[in-house]
RNA sequence: GGUCUCUUGGCCGAGUGGCUAGGCAGCGGUCUGCAAAACCGCGUACGGCGGUUCGAAUCCGCCAGAGACCUCCA
């Protein structure tokens, strides 16, 4: 145990060794944002957790293909109703311009957002607007295969018809008959023999506006659709590890298996990995409790719920600190908490860059990357990794301060360690400071009044050098006396 | 109503039959003209009640509480 990956795989509701399909790479394929506002909290989570785990392959030595799609079409307010309305749509008739205006406003923000959680971007991020051939061509074999039928130019996947074949709800644990019994009874839904059927293809009304000619209707394809087109398209019929919110597990997930399975007769994929929910201050997020935070509310700290800005890395640091399948809560107490750790591991890497070797190591770095490295192991328990690290911490601070010492060979493989599993696994790194800000008047100022601080102290002055420091600290500079002079920074 | 999960010290969060993480806060100390910062040290917790066991936070049962999904959600 040790060396190898193991994944808690969705499906069989246990911990398993990964082995990929082909030797040496990995297809990842994780469901990406409907792009119809802004990027929220709940965004982070996913994506911190797949980036981790597509920098842990990649740092193994995979070679992984990473697929993380956009949808920007077909995403329905509601899927129950037939009235249901796409959610791009909607909003590109609210604000009056053109639903590809709508995606690409807030495709962008996503993208930023990624960008500044330090999120690598996916080698594709296909769309769903651009593979309407392809998701054509899978309801095309599904019918084919007897497991969709049309009505009213709109074509609707057979649940019940697949699930004599195969089992419909394997992933999420339930069965259809209880699924038949629980599922509410709505009016209006002569369309679909059953209400748990779903669509494939929906004709699209009059007013819709967004729409693709079709041998059905023009109109537009169901939004479990994309992700088994695109997902089959650029990582093939079978491949390694599909991800996602575990709100996703059902219907969407079950229902790609289903499509999957009914056009090639067989499953894509092989493990189903899915992190947990974000809760804010013990409750779920929702726009209707007045707690639905945006990445850049959280980043400005422009939110009632918010004491201050949290930084992309605190937030990042912190979802990190939560292993991904465990729901994690956000306060006020807990970020500051993160923040806190983040700058005293940060500072530690500072230290152990600036240390000097000794002839022999009083330390055992061996034992702490081993334990690293088995965390990760055990499906990236990430927290425990942190663990370890801030035990390393501990360790290079001892060096500096001289009560423990350490080799050459050590120390070089120490740096080595600690910056490949601080920078380029966990994906964190140093924030700029804003200190200067292109503001050379004001550094300069606060120099100037410094060393006038530093006059006064060696004057034993500390009357003015007392009342120079707490000035600018009531201003917003915070002061660190250090043994060489001063260090400043603006408090944000 | 159905299915499932969770309840850990002041806060957040790992662990899951004996070796009893970690961070933050708190307390004590080092440093400092004083402070701040930094660093060092300290803290024995697992909802309640039963049961299994040499031994349970960890397994089983019951009770209480919280949450998730079943409808769009990451």
């Amino acid at each position: 145990m040790g060396n190898q990956l193991i994944i808690y795989n969705t499906l069989t509701r246990t911990k398993e060794i990964f082995t990929p399909l082909i030797e040496g790479r990995v297809g990842l394929y994780v469901c990406g944002p409907t792009v119809y506002s802004n990027s929220h909290l709940g965004h982070a989570r996913p994506n911190i957790t797949f980036d981790l785990l597509f920098r842990y392959l990649t740092f193994l030595g995979y070679k992984v293909r990473y697929v993380r799609n956009i949808t920007d079409v077909g995403h329905l307010e509601d899927e129950v109703e037939e009235t249901g309305e796409d959610k791009i749509s909607k909003k590109a008739r609210l604000e009056k311009v053109e639903p590809m205006e709508v995606v690409q406003k807030y495709m962008n923000t996503f993208h930023r957002n990624m960008e500044d959680l330090n999120i690598l971007p996916p080698s594709i991020e296909p769309r769903a607007s651009g593979h309407i051939i392809e998701q054509q061509q899978m309801i095309d074999s599904i019918i084919q295969h007897g497991f969709a039928y049309e009505t009213n130019g709109s074509v609707y996947f057979d649940v019940e018809k697949y699930n004599d074949e195969f089992k419909y709800g394997k992933l999420s644990g339930r069965n259809l008959d209880d699924i038949k019994t629980n599922t509410r009874q709505l009016d209006g839904q002569g369309e679909k023999k059953n209400s748990f059927d779903f669509a494939l293809w929906k004709k699209a009304s009059p007013e819709h506006i967004m729409r693709w000619p079709s041998k059905w209707s023009d109109g537009f394809p169901g939004w479990h659709l994309e992700c088994s087109a695109m997902s089959v398209k650029y990582l093939g019929e079978q491949f390694d590890i599909h991800g996602g919110g575990m709100d996703l597990t059902f219907p969407h997930h079950e229902c790609e298996i289903a499509q999957c399975t009914a056009s090639l007769g067989k499953e894509s994929v092989r493990y189903w990995m899915h992190n947990n929910m974000i809760t804010i201050n013990g409750q779920k997020m929702a726009r209707s409790l007045g707690n639905f935070i945006t990445l850049d509310e959280l980043f400005s700290g422009t939110h009632e719920v918010l004491e201050k800005a949290y930084s992309p890395m605190t937030i990042r640091f912190f979802i990190l600190q939560a292993h991904y399948r465990s729901t994690i809560d956000f306060s006020n107490e807990a970020l500051q908490a993160s923040e806190k750790g983040l700058e005293r591991l940060l500072s530690a890497v500072d230290t152990l860059d600036s240390l000097t070797a000794s002839a022999q190591s009083t330390i055992d770095i061996n034992s702490i990357k081993e334990k690293c490295f088995d965390a990760l192991n055990d499906d990236l328990n990430s927290p425990i990794a942190i663990a370890h690290l801030f035990d390393g911490v501990k360790m290079i601070n001892a060096v500096k301060a001289g009560n423990e010492s350490i080799s050459k060979e050590d120390l070089a493989d120490f740096r080595t360690f600690f910056h490949s599993i601080i920078f380029d696994i966990l994906g964190l790194k140093k924030e700029q400071t804003e200190k200067g800000g292109g503001d050379e008047i004001l550094s300069g100022t606060i120099e100037l009044l410094l060393n006038l601080r530093m006059e006064a102290k060696t004057n034993k002055d500390w009357g003015t050098a007392d009342k120079i420091r707490n000035e600018l600290h009531s201003l917003g500079i915070e002061i660190k006396d250090t043994k060489e002079g001063f260090e400043w920074n603006l408090k944000s």
